[in-house]
Parts: C-alpha cells; structure tokens; sequence
DNA sequence: TTTCCTGCAAAAGCTTTGCAAGTAC
DNA sequence: GTACTTGCAAAGCTTTTGCAGGAAA
C-alpha cells in the first residue's frame, strides 16, 4: 500500500478552512482538483464512487457545497444544466463550448494579463453611474474548439 | 380601448423571424422587453397571466425557447436556480448583486467601450493557445448594490 | 463526549413532454 | 385545410432536506 503524498497537504488544506477530515472529502476534494473541465457533481458522483462504494449523491452535494462555503471552491454559472464545480478559488478565464458545454481553463498568465488590462477608469465609471460596487470581473470566452 | 403602438412593430419582429403572432407570445415579448431586470420563467408568468388570463407556465417556457432559437432573446447563465432571460440579443455587460442575485445591464456606451478596449493580440494568443474559436466574450461584474 | 458528517430515501424546485383542442397562415 | 401553438397534467432532472447511525476532534 503505497502512501499518498496529497493526502497530508489536504488534511492541512481542510484543517485551516475548518473543514473536518473525512475520507469522502478527501477524495472529493482530490477528483475535483484533478479535473480541469469542471465538472457536475453527477460527474464526481461516478468518478469517486468507484474508489468509495457507498458514496451517496447526497454527500457530493452536501461536500461540495461545504468546499464553497469555505471558499475551496466555487460554482460556475452556466445556463440551465447541472451547476459545474472548480477548485480554483482565485479569479481566472474560461472558455465554454457552444457545442458540447465543456469549460476549461484560460492559462493563468494570460487570464492575468486579460484581468490586469481592464480600462480602471471605465470600470469606476461604471460603479458610479449604476450605484454598484464592483467585487470582481468574470470573464467568459464563448465558442467552440477547433481542435477534434 | 387604445391602440397599443407596439403591436405592429412585434408582429413584423415576428414575421421577420419565422415566428406566428400569437397574443401569448406577443404578450410575453412586450413583458420580457419592458423587464430590464432579466425576469425568470415564473416571474413572466405571473407578469403576464393577469393579462391573459389562463397562461400556462408550460407556454411560457415553449415560447421562450422558441425566442431563443429564433434569436429573440437569449438565457443568462447563473447558478443554480431558475434560468433568466434577456430580450436584448447583442452583446453588453451585466451586473451581478452577489447578495439578491439581481442581475442588470450596464449601459450601452459603457459596455462598449468595454469591449472593443479588449487586447486582440491576447484574444488571439488564446485562441491559438487552447485551439479554441472564439465568437464572443462573455463580461460580468460581479459585487453588489451601494444605493438602498 | 460532543459535535458534525454520512447515507438513504423522500421531497422540493425547475423545466420538458404528450396529447387533445384551438388558432395562424 | 394544414401545420403549428396552446393548456393541462404528468413526468424528468437536478438539488435539498430529515433523520438515524457513525466518525472526527
């Protein structure tokens, strides 16, 4: 039986969110980082059933709705389907697919870059003009891979 | 009884579009275009129902899909609960109160300039980057209202 | 030991569908 | 007259909740 090296950095990783340390949540925790195309909770169901027999649909949602809480996730807005749930806290592009409704990540240094050249002059302009206070900007690229 | 000025411009909007001039849908296209405050399915129901009295909500989510396929209106992307939609079909910017859910458009001119003040180069790196087309880009800004 | 988590099942909410009757073209 | 739309009800999906037993701190 071979130890798992994540296992320890995701046990410091709940115990500072205060999250108690559970094996569902640790491979939860450990499928969703792995996947990069944002996954349902339909989609983590199956996955981590295969290594948990027992696992219930139930505790997904109870799981991952427990990691957004405590800002170790987050949801994606998409329209109408299952809500897609992604590891990355801190904020950063995506690209969806007109065609199949996959959504990926835009490389980090580039989504900064995109993120850092917003005109700060037309965003305060904004705040003023509607009496909004801006948290933060999201950024979705819509189209399609041309890739097969 | 006074003549609705708006009648004849839906009705031509429609013909243009392939879609029949039903009153339902007339109704529903006048409640969705005058309600910049994005309404959900149910929300127009009960707009419209005391109009047309005996509107199914079942005709309102048909007939919003079919403003949608004949792209007379568009759904927004949220999380989670019921689907908005939005009669505008051009690309502008939202706002997203992060503590009523509410989501609003941002002025024309503003989001505009928005727009076009994106780095093409960067778009472009992207698209050559992930092997992905890009039709359009998707900006939200995500905080909350500062005015009661 | 206390508090929170899990798992099952059942409920709740949103959206779609089947079909008979009605309406636009 | 033909083809599409409406309205009702019922089904389908996704997500949440109640509660008894179990595990973490």
């Amino acid at each position: 039986m071979q130890k798992d090296p994540d296992s320890g950095r995701i046990q410091d990783l709940f115990s500072r969110h205060k999250l108690r340390c559970t094996s569902q949540r640790k491979g939860l925790y450990k499928a969703l980082a792995a996947n990069t195309g944002h996954p349902t909770a339909e989609q983590l169901y199956y996955e981590v059933s295969g290594h948990i027999p027992g696992m219930s649909l139930a505790t997904v949602y109870n799981t991952l709705e427990a990691f957004c809480s405590a800002h170790l996730a987050q949801k994606l807005p998409g329209q109408g389907g299952s809500t897609r749930y992604d590891a990355c806290v801190h904020n950063h592009l995506h690209t969806r697919c007109e065609k199949s409704g996959a959504v990926h990540d835009v490389p980090d240094e580039l989504g900064q870059k995109m993120l850092k050249g917003l005109p700060r002059t037309l965003l305060r302009q904004i705040e003023k003009e509607m009496g909004f206070s801006i948290d933060y900007v999201r950024i979705e690229l819509v189209g399609q891979h041309t890739s097969g």
